[in-house]
DNA sequence: TGACTTAGCTAACAAACTTAGGTATTGTCG
DNA sequence: CGACAATACCTAAGTTTGTTAGCTAAGTCA
């Protein structure tokens, strides 16, 4: 018999993240930053839309520009900064391509490799398209000031690697489960 | 003719989110969430996968939880804080009720809604699934400190107001774009 | 009552991916 | 050098994750 009134058990240990021994401000936190997550995702499909792509597309395309430095970025190395598979960033690269916003060469140092790279033409629509982002941009973060803005902004690189680190974590408890059978409730 | 020396322009306009007049950072703090939201999302699809369900089946399920309250919670409520469409929680929920994870009932106040409630077994299962998740949400928070955290956690709430606004305002600003065809890029 | 709106369901479809399997190229090691 | 594994990309087929359209039942309100 499971006791109703007992405390359900923490999601997380660390005291930094407990508040008055409880895990329930650290719950919201990710039910709030889940919610939020949506919100910008529904917006950066807005942006791909009134350029005519879609919400992927769009993802695709200024990953593109942000990593491609003077020579292009690989078709692989776009998959792993999207988390998605190299077959994907193909296949959607083509589309992009086809519309001339994207350029493709072989790469002079690797010739299984392909270097991308954003158009003229592709940085001319990401301009323009600025004008929209800007007061979208504005709005969406106005709860932050100057302070708070440039402490999160300086945490994203620990986040992302402490976030590397335990999607490693991860997948190693979820395979030691396999062999254990820890979850079976069929 | 395009000078290519000139500077993009500002996606955010806020002097808030501007460091010394420039949204580099603003832009890089983007791109750093978005990546770190594909990190959460992904380690999240390994916790659903542990219960045997689907990354959105699991997210249904711990959103069920999180909002039923004392009464249950209905099905288009459910929709609207996922920000997905209400036939697609009747679908999924109907997965979760198979696997004898949720209950469904009527509302005794309205004839056309059903209250969605996580079951016994179903609170077991997540808090078994809490002694994975501990070790794995310490990791993945491994870089704030306890008042960073606090503020962060202090902040949701507005963000997502702020988000709603922000959505609001881009799908006015996107239907007026197809009356005037800004964008035509064809 | 009648006209409209809302809640949920089903079915058909579209979008966003993945896996499997192929080819061409490169790196490595006896 | 030659064999062989690994890497980069591509294509095709399939799966997951949603959507829209249209239906029924129930509530709202003049």
């Amino acid at each position: 018999m499971t006791d109703p009134n007992a405390t359900p058990p923490l999601t997380v240990s660390r005291h930094e993240l407990l508040v008055a021994g409880s895990d329930q401000t650290f719950r919201e936190f990710i039910h709030g930053f889940l919610a939020f997550t949506s919100l910008v995702e529904s917006i950066r499909d807005k942006f791909g839309e009134l350029l005519g792509l879609s919400g992927a597309q769009y993802e695709l395309f200024i990953t593109i520009r942000h990593r491609q430095g003077d020579e292009g970025i690989s078709v692989s190395h776009v998959a792993q900064h999207l988390y998605v598979s190299g077959a994907f960033v193909t296949m959607e690269t083509r589309k992009l391509v086809k519309l001339g916003l994207v350029e493709k060469r072989p790469n002079p140092e690797d010739g299984r490799s392909v270097l991308l790279r954003v158009t003229p033409k592709g940085d001319q629509m990401l301009e323009d398209l600025a004008v929209v982002q800007r007061p979208i941009n504005d709005t969406l973060f106005e709860c932050l000031d100057s302070d708070e803005f440039r402490l999160i902004a300086a945490r994203m690189g620990c986040l992302i690697r402490s976030g590397q680190r335990a999607q490693k974590q991860m997948a190693y408890l979820s395979q030691l489960e396999e062999t254990t059978d820890l979850f079976d409730y069929s």
